[in-house]
RNA sequence: GCCGAAGUGGCGGAAUUGGCAGACGCGCGGGAUUCAAAAUCCCGUUCUGGCAACAGAGUGUGGGUUCGAUUCCCACCUUCGGCACCA
């Protein structure tokens, strides 16, 4: 039988056709004016590297998909977007070693991944298409840093304002004026300590260096300091914790935020530096500021340790100890953080022949340098309390500084190592002797504020943003230095400050980007000033800060977006994307978002609602995929031998979706199997006993109604695949719809409307087979905004219902019973089972316990 | 070290206001169909004992609460992910 081949499932053919018919009719374009509610469904846009997709990608993007299918068949106007986030160091790279403009190569791999996606057939709106890399893109980019540059932080207001608001003191000169202003800017230039990495001539944030080198390529990192751009994101860290409440987000992903930003609340206390009277010194009274979370130790403090990097280390150091303090200064600058954090297990320092007052009870207490305070957090200084600080403890042992307990547990919690850590009562601390931990704080905070030598303060882990790059593939920012030090904003106007062609694209080499070798570039008049264009280019965030607004109005050529349509689709509904990116690219983008926030430019305080994190796909073998391990899955080859359709079942079938779940290939041709029996239950395929293959609908199918138990197990299947939909358990709805083929399969009447409802339930999952199924039951249209199909409560539920019958929790036999019987028939009806009775032979019946519609338990001994 | 998530058959996993442990799929065993195979269909498949009916054990380990615990409580072990001297 020849036929026999024709009719079976032809998912290349089926998915084909179906690609190219949405495409044609831009079946799911987002209406910008709507009646229906709006539901925006956004995916973790990709880089676009040139290995193309990995089966990671699609897992998050199937199952917004389904989502965003879903949602449309439920009656929602869907905002369902896709984009390159293009810009980043390996089009760089490869540039450098092949001459290739990244352009070229951006632009090759953005095909190969944009023919990927769209095998897979999701339901974008490709009108909407971003690429962070096109000037009409990075023109907004870059208009958005200058609303950063234009903007201080007003700390009464607790928000952003324009800059000409800013209040200035008067009676300054106009260069002091520029650096007065310069100084509030929420993107400003400084001077900082950054990884520098020869090798790739670039300067690398924290997260691109690990264990010392650099994340791509392994190279040697070490600390330069170099005129860097940065974001005042620290103005904002309150915010960035407070506004996380109103989330739907993972207590995980959340606290991971909190703890990044890392508030915590304590005290700044002065320490006089103890001088010899009449001194020069002594004139200048110098004072050690620290930062502790805990004054409640301060009469426990026995010591002080700045950091190498202390101003004050110079001015203080004594004439004896000044070469070992220069020579440890010195070792400490060359450490890279590796180095430093390897020399956490030994404690180093050196005593700078100084000493300071305890202000609480006037004790001279000796001051040290050491490595393990830094200078970047809090004052750089810190009060040594060994008794009651793991760290203090540690230095104290080893360099013989004296230990004084001031706090006992309060009950008999264990002391261990001589290091109490937690919360009790004082001890040996004058007259806040007997106070508990919190009533101590509060006490010493007035006290210290009362006598001007200390106040309640906030510190945070957070740092400020370094936003520059000595690259040549990112964003150039809108900024020209004048001769005088003025630091000018291009007008907006003007914009897009467009990225210019070099000859090559090695790095400077000086530490400035490739953009510094162009010289008709880089010195140009600007508004009659002679001016040096800013040569550093933006890092690859910045493209992905506000690209979920882009994709609101992304043919603008007047605006980043429109406002009143930013009102209508903001904020996004559902976020779904890799765990990796749950701190950094998170914090970044809500922090862009409240800027504009501040500006009026956007409604919400926060861009995403919702977020859910896929988890990781491994090898067969259960390792991390890897091109070493030889066990990378290609979704490629997927598609080619079992369809997109397959692809994405089998990727939601494997598990939940934020578990971290291994490959399995035959586990492929488990789900394609099923939707092969799923086409043979609906088609005349000829392989079925009961057809004769003709290719269409399968004579089975008849409008005679179900049976009662058939009919029940269609709605049941509809009700929990909607509900599991809700709950992103696509697994479990899956092996419901797995139950209903099965079962139906074997009918020889299959009631035709209840096809098509199992069809539209499918649809979202395996979108290309039941377009298809859907226009051989006999429509004309695409089944994308057909009703979803519902379900009738009353019969989600079976009205005989198989009651376990337990003897001392052991299930011993199984009764039918309609639906609700009463407790006093329950009852009965167990006790008169001839197996329970065998098992009660000759006991007490001491209690019987009736769980409705689910279980007896007879107790007896 | 700290924080977060998780430990269930040969494998992926299912089951939560505490109520049949192992749904669904893979794999494996047996059968039907076939000249044969592929495809398809049917039966079986946690472990131990038994031909079977059936009995016992069983959700990382050890305790506890309960008529009843994968689910709740306490202690511990292991794996994965993140952070790492933040005073």
């Amino acid at each position: 039988m020849s036929t026999e081949e024709t009719y079976r499932y032809n998912f290349n053919e089926i998915e084909k056709k179906w690609q190219g018919f949405w495409e044609g009719n831009k079946t799911f374009a987002a209406l910008d004016v709507c009646e229906k509610p709006k539901y925006y469904v956004l995916d973790m846009f990709p880089y676009p590297s040139g290995e193309g997709l990995h089966v990671g990608h699609p897992e998050g993007y199937t199952a917004s998909d389904i989502v965003a299918r879903q949602k449309r068949m439920a009656g929602f106007n869907v905002l369902h977007p896709m984009g390159y986030d293009a810009f980043g160091l390996p089009a760089e790279q490869y540039a450098v070693k092949t001459g290739t403009h990244p352009r070229i190569t951006t632009e090759k791999n953005i095909n190969n991944i944009r023919k990927q996606i769209k095998s897979l057939g999701f339901s974008y709106d490709w009108d909407r298409e971003v690429d962070t890399t096109k000037p009409e893109y990075y023109r907004w980019t870059q208009w958005i840093f200058l609303k950063l540059f234009n903007s201080y932080y007003d700390s009464k207001q607790n928000k952003a304002r324009p800059i000409e608001e800013l209040e200035i003191p008067e009676g300054l000169s106009d260069v002091q004026r520029y650096a007065y202003i310069d100084d509030h800017r929420l993107a400003y230039e400084a001077e900082t300590p950054v990884n520098w990495c020869p090798a790739l001539g670039t300067v690398l944030a924290n997260e691109e260096v690990i264990g010392g080198v650099s994340e791509r390529g392994g190279h040697p990192v070490i600390r330069r300091p170099m005129r860097q751009w940065m974001l005042r994101i620290t103005k904002y860290a309150e915010r960035l914790i407070d506004d996380l409440e109103g989330l739907d987000w993972s207590y995980g992903i959340k606290k991971l935020q909190i703890d990044w930003v890392g508030k915590s609340i304590g005290a700044e206390v002065d320490f006089k530096v103890d001088c010899e009277p009449g001194s020069m010194m002594a004139q200048q009274e110098p004072v050690i500021r620290v930062f502790t979370t805990r004054p409640d130790t301060l009469f426990g403090a026995t010591y002080m340790v700045l950091s190498p990097e202390h101003p004050l280390v110079d001015e203080i150091v004594g004439d004896q100890e000044r070469l070992a303090v220069e020579g440890y200064r010195a070792e400490a600058a060359t450490k890279s953080d590796l180095d430093r954090t390897d020399l956490s297990k030994d404690k180093s320092g050196v005593f700078i022949g100084a000493y300071a007052i305890n202000p609480v009870n006037g004790e001279k207490v000796p001051i040290w340098i050491s490595d393990y305070v830094l200078a970047s957090y809090g004052t750089g200084a810190i009060m040594c309390v060994p008794a009651h600080d793991t760290r203090d403890h540690e230095f104290a042992t080893k360099f013989d500084l004296p230990i004084i307990e001031v706090v006992q547990p309060a009950h008999d919690e264990d002391a261990s190592d001589g290091c109490f850590t937690g919360d009790g009562i004082a001890v040996n601390s004058g007259a806040y002797n007997g106070l508990t931990t919190p009533e101590f704080k509060e006490k010493i905070s007035h006290w210290l504020e009362d006598n001007g030598i200390g106040k309640k303060t906030i510190n945070y882990k957070l740092r400020d943003w370094l936003f520059s790059r000595q690259r040549y593939w990112g964003e150039p920012f809108p900024i020209v230095h004048a001769e005088n030090g003025e630091v000018i904003g291009i007008k907006e106007n003007e914009l897009p400050v467009a990225l210019p062609e070099v000859e090559n694209y090695q790095p400077s080499g000086t530490g400035e980007s490739p953009l510094a070798n162009i010289t008709e570039w880089l010195n140009i008049e600007y508004e009659g000033k002679k001016v040096r264009r800013e040569t550093n280019t933006m890092p690859q965030w910045a493209g992905s800060c506000w690209y979920y607004l882009r994709y609101i109005d992304a043919m603008n050529d007047k605006a980043p977006f429109d406002k009143e349509k930013e009102k209508y689709w903001m904020p996004v509904d559902l976020y779904i994307g890799g765990a990796e990116h749950a701190v950094l690219h998170l914090l970044y983008a809500r922090f862009w978002h409240k800027v504009l926030y501040d500006a009026g430019w956007v409604s919400t305080k926060e861009p995403f609602q919702k977020l859910i994190n896929q988890g990781m796909i491994l090898g067969s073998d259960g390792q991390k995929m890897s091109k070493s391990r030889g066990n990378v899955v290609n979704p490629d080859a997927v598609i080619n031998n079992y369809g997109a359709d397959s692809m994405r079942l089998y990727e939601m079938f494997m598990g939940p979706l934020s578990a971290t779940k291994p490959w399995n290939m035959q586990g492929v041709e488990g789900v394609h199997r099923f939707l092969q029996k799923v086409w043979r239950m609906i088609i005349d395929s000829g392989e079925d006993q009961f057809t004769r293959g003709t290719g269409e609908l399968n004579p089975a199918i008849n409008d005679k109604p179900l049976e009662d138990k058939d009919l029940r197990l269609l709605h049941k299947t509809i009700k929990k695949v909607t509900e599991d939909i809700e709950n992103f358990a696509f697994n479990t709805a899956i092996s419901q719809m797995m139950i209903f083929t099965n079962e139906l399969s074997k009918l020889k009447n299959r009631n035709k409307k209840a096809m098509e409802a199992f069809v539209l339930i499918l649809a979202p999952f395996a979108p290309h087979l039941c377009e298809e199924l859907w226009q051989k039951l006999g429509h004309q249209d695409t089944l994308a905004y057909e009703p979803w199909p519902a379900y009738d409560e009353s019969l989600t539920e079976d009205t005989k219902i198989e009651l376990i019958v337990q003897v001392n929790g052991k299930v011993r036999d199984k009764i039918t019973m309609p639906a609700d019987s009463d407790e006093g028939t329950i009852k009965q009806a167990a006790q008169e089972s001839v197996k329970v009775q065998q098992h009660t032979d000759g006991k007490t019946i001491r209690k019987v316990i009736v769980i409705k519609n689910r279980l007896v338990n007879i107790v007896a001994n």
